[in-house]
DNA sequence: AGCACGCCGACT
DNA sequence: GTCGGCGTGCTC
């Protein structure tokens, strides 16, 4: 075989690619082990006799080709190739989220699902006489007549049985490999479907067999997951396979019963809390077509198929799709592109869509498919605004709410509190100079937690004992500002101390699994009042809650992120779909001091789908995504002049770039986190290709620059939010 | 990223 | 006199 060279993307974080020569046969998307520096790494072929080659007489030699057949098939190489040019973001760490752990540290790749043992011809030639007393091995003997898996031999055998039988030659050890799923004869029945979602099915349906895209709009408990399984099911009854994207809290246990009970065909799942072994077998079992369905988070967008025929992202506006660090994708928008390089239709799916997605649906980029009635035919719930202003408050709470709260509880019915803030209290104060407890680390107060008797500051997680005295003024006047769920809990508890009261925030279900024991009791229409975070308002349905209060909306209403309407948007409607999935219809409660403001009235009123269309609209005005694009370089160093230096380099660079506008070098919302100063850029454009190219410039630079090695920099393209 | 080389300060 | 701090250069 004559030598070649070979272009090989290596897990290192530098934005090019490196030549080897190779005398062996491999192709694109195989392991090699190559020598590096003074190193030996781990890297994927990435192209053959690259036309562009480095000084060939420089060139080393690879020192193994570790697969025969790639373990990058070409369409995830396609994919992870726009990724990477996309978001800037070197290849090597891209491929660090395609690749299982085990594989980027050389184990091998062959899909061996396990072992089976079968008679050799001698064998076959022993008759029962020669066990004589050996009974254990004339069983053992008997049931090889047939060829058995090990599993199965090891339920009846030893271990140094079977071994006996090999060494006699007696029996022959061969791999059993994963391979494509048997389809499964009969489903589960489906549900009858209303006509709107008869139409998206249909539509779906139709789609499957090349690249199409879907936004599937429809209210909560409007049936959506109906939608899915029934678009789901012709495509596994013909042995294809699906990909069910799905947000970080979204992956129950129920979700993954639900669709194998449904198509009797096997279904993997796929989040961040599995051992490196349980990720490497369903990557195996996508790749070889042994599972029909994965449901995933968002990194599953890059497992390998066989025959990957359809995509589906649940909640497709959930923030929890964008990484948020190192390689910040979008798993939404890859999915896409995706769906378009394997040609198959994806279906995105929400309540509230994204105006992102919205805005594809206006641009006739993606068909919209719309299911307006609950399926079961409850009412929606009614919003109420509690005015805040001039009120007699008690405990965070208006007359109207503890009376409207009271009424639930005497209808034997749930109430559900919102208050996105842990601890007793955001701050402490003196009561004498106004001087309050701050986290010397970051720009922020440090929370007060009466439990665990601490100051705690969120940002950075540093704890420390609560003063005595004020840091000011030496004061003993020391008071909780604000309110957190811990003290939401105990108001609670003395106002109505007839009712049991059940927090659900991070610090309340430290220990593993009291969250879903508390899920549980809730279901069984246990407690009465149910208070907490964020993390109460997504995914979780609550028939017995009849009342949902908001204590504060009002922190949302004026935030200086634009992203800040659509998202209060999104949660009051997510929140409002908790209530009222009984027979009763629910109802909602939000207190704000601004019960005019626009977005409020235009939510309650008029529902999510019109807020949106008007939200898009001043999007437009007002120069902003979706309607250009946004990228933003933050700069972090513990020196506030280095970061500055940083950015104005940058901010240089951009002169040669009019059609890119720029927005900095501005502190970051939350200016000091951890001990570090951070700065950043915002750059917008409407021609998406200058910014791109003006990206790839500029980064050349950046590298270049000594300045680079001391602060830590980063670019997201698209970013999610501004922090 | 990692690893080496190189040049300055405080110590067995 | 060395050990080791991190600034800088390089990896096909």
């Amino acid at each position: 075989m004559a030598v070649m060279v070979i272009r090989v993307a290596l897990p290192i974080p530098l934005r090019v690619h490196f030549d080897y020569l190779c005398d062996e046969q491999v192709s694109p998307g195989c392991r090699v082990l190559v020598p590096f520096g003074k190193r030996e790494l781990i890297g994927i072929v990435w192209q053959l006799n690259p036309s562009d080659s480095y000084d060939a007489a420089q060139l080393k030699a690879v020192t193994q080709v570790l697969d025969q057949t790639p373990v990058l098939a070409a369409p995830i190489r396609q994919l992870l190739s726009f990724a990477a040019d996309y978001y800037h973001h070197p290849l090597g760490d891209v491929l660090t989220s395609a690749l299982p752990a085990l594989l980027r540290d050389g184990k091998n790749a062959d899909p061996v699902k396990g072992l089976s043992y079968s008679l050799t011809q001698a064998g076959k030639h022993l008759t029962e006489q020669q066990f004589k007393a050996a009974k254990k091995r004339l069983a053992l003997w008997q049931q090889l007549q047939q060829p058995q898996t090990e599993t199965q031999l090891l339920e009846h055998f030893q271990r140094k049985e079977l071994q006996y039988f090999v060494e006699q030659g007696w029996a022959l050890v061969t791999p059993v490999l994963y391979g494509p799923y048997q389809t499964a004869d009969e489903q589960q029945k489906s549900l009858p479907l209303n006509p709107a979602q008869a139409l998206a099915v249909t539509a779906v349906q139709q789609a499957l067999g090349s690249f199409s895209c879907f936004l599937l709009e429809g209210v909560t408990g409007s049936g959506k997951t109906e939608v899915y399984l029934q678009a789901i099911s012709p495509v596994v009854k013909k042995g294809g396979q699906v990909l069910v994207l799905v947000p970080e809290i979204g992956l129950t246990p129920q979700t993954l019963a639900r669709f194998e009970q449904r198509f009797g065909v096997p279904v993997g799942v796929w989040h961040s809390n599995m051992t490196d072994l349980e990720r490497f077998t369903v990557w195996q079992r996508s790749q070889t077509g042994d599972l029909a369905i994965v449901i995933g988070t968002r990194s599953a967008l890059f497992l390998p198929f066989l025959k990957l025929d359809l995509l589906i992202i649940d909640e497709e506006h959930d923030n929890s799709f964008k990484q948020q660090d190192g390689f910040r994708y979008h798993a939404r928008d890859l999915a896409i592109k995706r769906a378009s390089i394997q040609g198959c239709p994806i279906l995105l799916g929400s309540a509230t869509p994204s105006l992102e997605s919205l805005a594809n649906v206006q641009q006739g980029r993606f068909a919209h498919l719309e299911l307006p009635d609950r399926a079961a035919g409850q009412l929606m719930p009614t919003v109420e605004l509690v005015d805040l202003k001039q009120q007699q408050m008690m405990h965070g709470m208006a007359g109207l709410t503890r009376q409207r709260i009271e009424q639930h509880l005497k209808l034997g019915q749930q109430v559900l509190l919102f208050l996105n803030r842990r601890g007793f209290a955001p701050a402490l104060i003196c009561h004498e100079c106004g001087w309050m407890t701050e986290c010397h680390r970051c720009s922020a107060f440090t929370t007060f937690h009466k439990q665990s008797r601490q100051l705690v500051c969120h940002h950075c997680g540093a704890t420390k004992g609560v003063p005595h005295q004020c840091g000011g003024c030496g004061s003993t006047q020391l008071a909780p500002v604000g309110q957190g769920t811990e003290q939401l809990e105990e108001q609670l508890q003395q106002l109505f101390p007839t009712h049991t009261v059940t927090r659900l925030d991070r610090d309340s279900i430290r220990r593993k699994g009291s969250l879903q024991k508390a899920l549980d009791q809730i279901l069984q229409g246990e407690p009465q009042l149910i208070l907490g975070t964020q993390m109460l308002a997504k995914g979780h349905h609550f028939p017995n809650v009849g009342l949902v209060v908001i204590i504060d909306v009002d922190s949302a209403l004026y935030s200086n992120d634009f992203r800040a309407p659509e998202q209060l948007a999104q949660l009051l409607t997510q929140v409002s779909g908790r209530a009222g999935r009984g027979s009763q219809p629910g109802k909602v409660l939000l207190q704000t001091h601004y019960p005019g403001h626009a977005l409020l009235q235009d939510v309650i009123q008029n529902g999510y789908a019109s807020f949106a269309r008007s939200a898009l609209k001043e999007r437009q005005q007002t120069f902003l995504p979706p309607f250009m694009f946004l990228a933003l370089f933050r700069v972090e160093a513990h020196q506030l002049e280095l970061c500055k230096e940083w950015l104005q380099k940058v901010a240089d660079h951009y002169k040669d770039w009019p059609q890119v506008q720029l927005l900095g070098p501005l502190a970051c919302p939350m200016e000091r986190k951890a001990g570090k100063y951070r700065w950043q850029i915002q750059l917008f454009t409407k021609d998406r290709k200058q910014l791109h190219q003006s990206l790839d410039s500029v980064l050349t630079e950046v590298s270049r620059w000594s300045l680079s090695r001391k602060v830590k920099w980063q670019l997201d393209v698209d970013p999610q939010d501004l922090n």
